[in-house]
DNA sequence: GCCATGGCTAGTA
DNA sequence: TACTAGCCATGGC
């Protein structure tokens, strides 16, 4: 289930830049078992995020959030509490009812449609970057695709990981490859678990 | 393996 | 500002 308010994430097109807009930045580090992701998140007091980063290095991660957002300054702060639960949420693969939407307008019109796109890909299936070219009306642009994707200032909230090459073979990944097939495993399961439990059949 | 594709960006004039 | 060359998370043959 993804739940989208239609139209929030297409308010405003100014850049945070010079706005005098107060941009708050957090991060954490996540153990996954076998792998750790960090979860860093820059966001405004408008509710609107600005990027996400799953870089574990906090510096870095913070670093490139500055140039993505075109903002020297960001205030050091401690997750609103729900903001944190639904980027756990998602980066445990559990389908998450967002209440934080992106700031599209950082890309470029190509990109901002295919972020948009994105976010319409189902909890548990993925698209091939030519099913996605094709969804965009642009047959042929998935190479085109996979750069946007490759720029995608909100893993996580736009699920850049459903995206895969049409061999089956994953692609690429803003972070960790590991992350990406981390969370395509972790999707399948659950999204199976619950199918299967509604309609009462058992897989396996 | 090669090449066409489409969008983006850095370099240059 | 306008080219241009080169890059790239692809896909088809």
């Amino acid at each position: 289930m993804i739940e989208e308010t239609a139209g929030r994430a297409s308010l405003g097109r100014k850049s945070a830049k010079g706005t005098g807009t107060v941009i708050y930045w957090a991060h954490e580090v996540v153990d996954l078992g076998n792998l750790v992701a960090g979860l860093g998140a820059a966001w405004d007091e408008t509710g609107f995020l600005h990027t996400v980063s799953l870089n574990p290095d906090g510096e870095a991660a913070r670093a490139n959030a500055q140039k993505t957002i075109q903002q020297n300054r960001l205030s050091e702060s401690s997750y609103p509490g729900n903001l944190l639960h639904e980027l756990r949420a998602a980066l445990h693969g559990e389908d998450v009812c967002w209440t934080w939407f992106p700031r599209l307008q950082t890309g470029t019109v190509f990109q901002e449609r295919v972020w948009q796109e994105l976010m319409h890909c189902p909890h548990g299936e993925t698209w091939s970057y030519s099913t996605l070219a094709r969804r965009l009306g642009q047959n042929g642009a998935s190479r085109a695709v996979g750069n946007a994707c490759g720029r995608n200032p909100y893993p996580l909230r736009v699920p850049c990981h459903r995206v895969i090459a049409a061999n089956g073979s994953l692609g690429g990944f803003t972070g960790d490859l590991e992350v990406k097939r981390w969370l395509l495993r972790r999707e399948a399961t659950l999204s199976q678990d619950r199918d299967s439990s509604q309609d009462g059949i058992g897989l396996l």
